[in-house]
DNA sequence: TACTCTGTTGGTAATCATTATCAGGCCGGT
DNA sequence: ACCGGCCTGATAATGATTACCAACAGAGTA
């Protein structure tokens, strides 16, 4: 929250497991936790630590080339996105975690106006979509 | 997750606890944490155990007389509801909590319908608008 | 009203994701 | 090759939430 807003990104070196991270995450389709980048690296045999993995993380986040996402249960899921800082929402399986990218035009729109509406600034929102996809829907029809 | 489908609701007592954060929930405003509400009936010297303020906020949300909201930072916000199970969603003061209850009608036809042209199924979404009352946002013009 | 049955309570320990710490290591420019 | 400073990562700390479980208290019954 006590975010760095100066815009003047330090200067990044690269490393070994800056690397690891970002290729890992890039690798997997959905959102995935740190603690399971975390284990999916350390599976492969990949030397890195706990820290590191949440420090990439959040690195790739605040810099745009990752979207997060608050599962109910206070965990931060993360993922590659392509279109870097543009805004936009997902459309997430519940069970495979495959996701689409959402332009809502106009939900921001409909946002912006209703915030207008009732007099509040500085409105920023959170619209996430979770369901099943149609694999997942016919492989388990209810849970 | 794992909720009791089952319909029918167990006889559920009426006790003093669960009074008590009901009416504090009641008597606030805006969305607050189970450690707040808490905290609070603590400050007025009513005693209540951490762990049943936790149960009651559950048993509040379940039953749709609260509504729930996470923060970034993985804790659970409770706010009582007058439009009770009435699906809604919420545009909230990120500075004082002031609430307004927001019907989405627009919003839920777009999320179905994108869900269906994904192929998509049982989606449910996720919409909170946070920014600055009038109030707050003529108090601090920025941070 | 006294009794009993069963859901409720609440202090405490456990869980779990995330963050802070900090000594030692590696990157990159000189 | 040298050096300064950022990066790493094991571990401890934090903080919200949940699990446990023995003692307690509604509410119907005799």
């Amino acid at each position: 929250m006590t975010g760095t807003v100066g815009g003047r990104r330090r200067r990044q070196r690269s490393t070994r497991q800056g690397g690891l991270v970002r290729d890992q995450l890039a690798a997997g389709e959905g959102f995935r936790s740190a603690q399971t980048v975390f284990a999916e690296l350390r599976a492969k045999g990949e030397e890195v630590g706990l820290s590191t993995v949440y420090r990439h993380l959040q690195v790739l986040a605040d810099e745009g080339q990752a979207d997060t996402l608050q599962t109910g249960d206070g965990e931060a899921l993360y993922r590659l996105c392509g279109t870097d800082g543009k805004h936009h929402h997902h459309l997430v399986c519940r069970n495979c975690g495959r996701t689409v990218e959402i332009e809502g035009r106009g939900v921001e729109r409909w946002a912006s106006q209703l915030a207008e509406e009732h007099g509040f600034s500085d409105v920023n929102h959170t619209i996430e979509l979770l369901g099943l996809c149609s694999d997942c829907s016919q492989t388990r029809p209810r849970d």
